[in-house]
DNA sequence: GCTGAAAGCTCTATAAG
DNA sequence: CTTATAGAGCTTTCAGC
């Protein structure tokens, strides 16, 4: 990967719309090249998607909070794995070092669903031991 | 926003490559009609970017770590804005409710590197009072 | 691995119903 | 919203460096 894939991924990062032709008005470098570099990119897994970025409030998730959460024990992994990564609301889930075992990253509409989250799906369903969630008020920075 | 355009986004979100026309073969609709919603969907923006998701690793970041942070005084805020907007090792900054001030998402290449960022960057530059960090081990889900 | 040109195809924009 | 059309623009391929 040299200097000229990494302006490819800047260029298709603010905007991954943009066609080989459109590139290759930028970078002076032909089409059929730049063509081949992205198929190379995607191959190699450098690209993992191509994707769009929605507004979370036009979309009705209202609220953005984490959570962390300490598991009981490992038996309960698998089941809050399979779940975790088929619900709609979390956006993320990483294990992480210390005090707790998750994080998650949450959107929900309100805060009733939020409760229900908690209650429910975490607490009752998944029989996490505690967590601790904190609210995002607002987002300077969101890649 | 009806449920057509919420297909439309899903289908964007899997693979924003996708043409109005890829997408017309698999919801009956027209392409022009297709075409013009996803142009309502950026204008109203509900489609804030077109973009893609990289590999990390295959970029050299081989470490992902949350920071909490704690300012001293709001007068540090605007510089401390500034700053973590314009760092290109920071993916998300959050405003958050809780203990701490800050809630930032930080990717770097090595561990040198993030001595460097909580020591330099965040204690001396931008007179962050305390911080908490912790790494992400593994990723489940990331949206 | 790159360039340039040609072929064919696909997309977009527009107009009319 | 649909269909139809025209034109612009894209991708792919291939020969040659």
């Amino acid at each position: 990967m040299d200097n000229i894939d990494l302006q490819i991924l800047q260029m298709l990062k603010s905007n991954s719309r943009m066609t080989s032709s459109d590139i290759s008005k930028i970078i002076h470098l032909s089409v059929p090249s730049i063509a081949e570099r992205i198929r190379k990119l995607e191959k190699k897994g450098i690209i993992n998607q191509f994707t769009v970025k929605l507004n979370r409030k036009a979309m009705g998730q209202n609220y953005v909070v984490y959570i962390f959460v300490q598991l009981h024990s490992s038996a309960e992994t698998q089941l809050f794995r399979k779940t975790i990564i088929q619900s709609p609301h979390v956006l993320e889930c990483h294990h992480t070092s210390g005090e707790y075992d998750y994080l998650l990253k949450v959107a929900l509409p309100d805060l009733s669903e939020l409760e229900d989250f908690i209650t429910n799906t975490l607490k009752t369903n998944l029989k996490v031991m505690r967590s601790n969630t904190f609210f995002i008020l607002s987002t300077l920075k969101e890649e």
